[in-house]
DNA sequence: CATGAATGAGGGTTCATTCAT
DNA sequence: TATGAATGAACCCTCATTCAT
């Protein structure tokens, strides 16, 4: 049915919104409802529960955009090509749809742990880069896993300086900073 | 007369340990008030309300770990040796009390918000040093809130990893990998 | 879905009864709710808190009496005859809903403070007509305001004597007496 | 002692500000010690509890009303002049203690129910007066009660209008036009 | 004897979810 | 099917009272 997935993507997104400008436990059902221009019980004609939809909304968009990055990284040849694409795409979608990361940044203490080994991961897809990279003599690092938390930690941490304000202008204008501290921090 | 300065510390123990649990939503008075071995309405002669607690919480832990910072950097005189007194520092700290770090990662996006300006920052006591140091010339990098970002990033989320096992150990044990990186983010 | 309206006019009219048994403070929302036959949460949907549903019980009766009492007055002639319309009105309406005015008595201290001016008002009414009576020469009295306490505190406190079984049989019994007490009052 | 009779005192004085300014059930036992100086337990060693507490302040007040009201008649010879005195008295005290009236007036629906027979009772000295007028022959009304209710409300709501600004200056200057009007009202 | 911390029951209210219509 | 009224459990909090100090 056309009018039952646009419904669900309605509240979808008003349920990203929400739980961005209020959180997650504040924003609730009644509210999402409202801005979906629906009532509470047809809520649960598209999701089991609050828990569902907020599963939903994590879990796709955390596997997309590992998907994203996965898609970018296969382009590139070098290690620091496949870096800086994926930096490069990060910001992108950043700029594009700043509410969606804000969100995934703000639940993911509550929905990492639900997320199974075998869903597409972005840690996972940087991780597997730089461990190739490792192993191609290209990265003169310590550890992957060490040298992904520095990776993430750079892009990350800016993003989140970014929405509190420390930082302004486009995540994309920032970019070429954000790809030469990851190649300086690996040693590339 | 019961003592009350005892109480209260149990208190925040409580709330401390049972807000990184579950979160700080899901962690009700009930809990911290059994957690604590007194009854719910004790709470409120200590605590102004969940609110208030929270963010004392909160609040003198931030400003402690900024004070913290400040003393070490202090301490030092070049900049390189300034930000790996504050990473070493807290690399101890963390390892000192986990659960406290966690709290803090986990509660920043609720409670960074009331921080006032007047009060002690972490995030401004390193971005003062890495000003510092580019006014120095020591550091060729790009503005101080950027650099101070990547910095944090590097820090956090190695920090984060830990929390979710990604790595293993001691955080004072990575200590020297995560000064390297620093340094090199900022060409130092 | 249950009809709303009947659900609302049940919480109404038990509230109002467990009001004047107990105390407006002492009579909880989940008496009401028991009384009502619904559960405690089901009066929200309905009515903003406990405050809104006492004003409303308050507001509207009292606008209401207001009301009444301006179209009895608009009924007659003369000053006396008004008069005598609002007392006899008040008698019967005192009789049909003795627990109504019961109430009314019980949280005026409380709730008069919430009546605006554009309300209809009683007290007002009362008084235009006194005031009115003043200027056609009609009434030999003091102030408008002053005579009207007097008649309102007439017939009022033979209301609370009945209340209080002091004075029984019916208040429109005792419409005559009161008649030829406000207008003695007023030395008509 | 001297001293326990003066914080009892303080007590009693603070508890009745605090009732009549936020109503007994919203004025709370911590409020009451802050307002005396004294601490929470403390008050239990001069009232077995609120309610008692709430009786004395009621009770004692009452009582002494009642009996000042007597002594007053007691000292006039006619009805008239014994009405006349008790409405005079009435105005002064209210005047000199306005706060004090205004308890009374706020709890008596909550207290009234707790007044024994044997206790002096201002409605029983004023309705005996009227009563012994009606023997007399002095007075053409109908049933005591009936005229007591009418001579107090003229007075009572009186003041009521001056606690709500709707009357101004002092009770005392409308003594005069209040005995005026009860006297009126008994056809006397 | 005063203190004020602690109790424990109850307060009003919110909210994800269910279900009669 | 969509509605929104109703549920029921849990929420945070208040308060008169007790009691260890």
């Amino acid at each position: 049915m056309r009018s039952g997935a646009a419904t669900k993507e309605k509240i979808k997104r008003a349920a990203l919104e929400l739980f961005v400008q209020k959180g997650v436990d504040a924003g609730g059902m009644r509210d999402i409802a409202t801005a979906s221009g629906i009532t509470e019980g047809a809520i649960y004609r598209h999701f089991k529960g609050k828990d569902d939809l907020t599963w939903q909304l994590f879990g796709e968009n955390f596997s997309a955009f590992a998907k994203t990055l996965s898609d970018l990284q296969a382009s590139e040849n070098t290690t620091a090509d496949k870096l800086a694409a994926m930096v490069r795409g990060f910001c992108r979608l950043y700029d594009e749809d700043e509410t969606l990361f804000r969100f995934l940044l703000l639940v993911q203490h509550g929905q990492l742990g639900k997320v199974t080994a075998d869903m597409p991961n972005p840690i996972d897809v940087v991780q597997d880069v730089i461990q190739a990279g490792i192993e191609a003599g290209e990265i003169s690092s310590p550890s992957a896993p060490e040298a992904t938390a520095w990776v993430f930690g750079i892009v990350l941490q800016s993003a989140t300086f970014h929405i509190y304000g420390r930082l302004d202008g486009t995540m994309s204008a920032r970019a070429d900073g954000l790809c030469r501290a990851c190649l300086a921090v690996l040693a590339l």
